[in-house]
RNA sequence: GGCCCGUUGGUCAAGGGGUUAAGACACCUCCCUUUCACGGAGGUAACAGGGGUUCGAAUCCCCUACGGGUCACCA
């Protein structure tokens, strides 16, 4: 009988959902269902100075607009909570205490000053900065001394000495660090709130984490967190470590980073399918066994095994991205495209926020007609930018277009029949050029493109009998004109 | 710098001793379309380098190079 799998996120409330924390959040949730476990989430507040207002919230909010949900966490108590560690303090408390009782741990009256001292002496003699053990065997005498300063503590972890930490890691294997290289590290700040690593352990232990997949920025953390739960004759959870996503340059995510869409609201904002992101983000250090890229939230599930997650780091192709999300905006709902598309162009000021009948069939046409040329919503507005301006961009082809000896006698005819018609519909419009066709004996590109040049400025563009019936009969006129005079 | 991890086309990647070294994105060509796009069919393009081990190495071992991660009272 295998224990039940129990994964977690646990993001820190410092900022908006993380395209980088999303997929984690994703990986675990995936093999969590995969598995028939559990998938928590935890909030990991712990660092008071740089919890940001909204962050916790946004965080839910897209998680659930990805389409990941979770079994646990500080909204739907599974009989482990509290879910955020500020909510916890009561159990790191007397295990701390233990723990300084049994000299596995002791009270560090070294000043911040004194720290960086010690760091940059080190630094200069050319050593790997490391706390030096200074409060490691204080006197009774001593440690009253420096309370009677009114110094306040910090708890460090006394570090044992010539052991190796080895673990199996699920995705690069066996992994090991000798505790020489590691100094003795804070597990209760000054202010009395638990550290990372420290917080981690405790809480992976009490709420049954069975498995701990992260980034692979986490590793060289491991044998912290390992020692933590040998002190307290605790078995660790298996671990595993993800690559991480990096950018053009190959250089880790940095949230400052203007090179990449970082942040999840962000690709709400500009209308991109959760599913899509859903499908890419799972594509970024794992793949799937068959040729197949294209997976629903449910495949995924199905399909999604530890086992074939990456060892390198992936770079992150903003093109693939578009092209798959633009392959889901294909299949989507025209009315769920309209729903996206539309504030845009509001936003945009193309279109009031308040739309008749008859301005939202239009729009609605609009939309339809460039439904497979978006990559994502926002893209309508520069995509229909010509129609909504009176003075034409005229493209270098275009122009070249415009300038073949058969264009005014194409335009003129096509006015003509333009000016005979009561109304502009598709159908009409091929009727038009057909008998445009007829008159001047013009037809495929020599009679096609004058037409879509002088009306849109571009030699590419959607299906031009829908175009010219959208754009209407007296912008058609204008422009056509326009272009004989 | 120490310690850890990594390196297959431009990018994501499969393959883990014997393969014509998959597939996807991007790019190019052609077909479809009386234009455009969608779609379809092809094409260009890769095992970081050097040593081993082996009948045989992209696959195993070692070294080098390069890249990344991490060295906080951040998570």
């Amino acid at each position: 009988m295998s224990e039940q799998v129990r994964v977690r996120y646990a993001p820190s409330p410092t900022g908006h959902l993380h395209i980088g924390n999303a997929r984690t959040a994703l990986f675990n949730y995936l093999f969590a269902k995969n598995q028939g476990g559990k998938f928590i989430v935890r909030i990991e507040d712990t660092d008071l100075k740089r919890n940001v207002a909204g962050g916790e919230e946004n965080q839910f909010t897209f998680m659930k607009w990805l389409g990941i949900e979770w079994d646990e966490s500080v909204d739907l108590d599974g009989g482990f909570g509290p879910y955020r560690q500020t909510e916890r303090l009561h159990i790191y408390g007397p295990l701390t205490e233990q723990l300084i009782a049994e000299g596995r741990a002791y009270r560090c009256y070294c000043t911040e000053e004194e720290l960086e001292k010690e760091r940059e002496e080190q630094t200069n003699r050319g050593e790997t900065p490391r706390y030096s053990g200074r409060c490691a065997n204080l006197t009774d005498e001593q440690r009253a001394a420096f309370e009677a300063e009114g110094r306040v503590p910090s708890v460090r972890f006394r570090v044992p000495a010539g052991r190796t930490y080895t673990f199996n890691d699920m995705v690069k294997g066996q992994i090991s660090f000798e505790s020489s290289e590691i100094g003795d590290f804070v597990i209760v700040k000054k202010d009395g709130i638990p550290t990372y690593n420290y917080a981690v352990a405790i809480d992976d232990h009490y709420m049954a984490i069975s498995h701990v997949l992260r980034g692979e920025d986490h590793i060289s953390n491991t044998p912290r967190q390992l020692m933590v739960y040998e002190a307290f004759g605790w078995t660790p959870p298996t671990f595993g470590h993800m690559t991480l996503i990096v950018n053009e340059n190959r250089k880790k995510l940095s949230k400052r980073d203007e090179s990449i869409i970082q942040f999840i609201e962000q690709y709400h904002d500009l209308g991109y399918l959760p599913e899509a992101l859903f499908n890419f983000i799972t594509l970024l250090g794992w793949s799937p066994e068959g040729e197949n890229e294209i997976y629903s939230r449910e495949e995924l599930i199905e399909v999604f095994h530890a086992d074939r997650l990456s060892r390198s780091p992936a770079v992150f192709d903003t093109a693939k991205l578009q092209w798959m999300n633009s392959h889901y905006m294909k299949k989507a709902e025209l009315t769920r495209v309209v729903d996206l598309a539309l504030p845009h162009l509001q936003k945009a000021g193309r279109l009031p926020e308040a739309l008749s009948e008859e301005q939202r069939a239009w729009a609605t046409e609009l939309i339809a007609l460039h439904q497979e040329k978006l990559s994502y919503a926002a893209e309508i507005v520069p995509l229909t930018e010509l129609f909504f301006r009176a003075d034409l961009v005229l493209e270098e082809e275009a122009a070249t277009v415009l300038g073949e000896e058969q264009v005014p006698t194409v335009l003129a005819s096509f006015r003509a029949q333009v000016e005979a018609a009561a109304e502009l519909t598709p159908e009409a419009v091929g009727a038009m050029l057909k008998a445009v066709q007829k008159e001047t004996g013009f037809k495929g590109k020599q009679l096609f493109m004058p037409v879509r040049a002088a009306l849109t400025g571009q030699t590419h563009g959607p299906d031009l009998n829908r175009t010219v019936a959208l754009l209407g009969k007296q912008q058609v006129l204008d422009r056509l004109t326009a272009r004989l005079a």
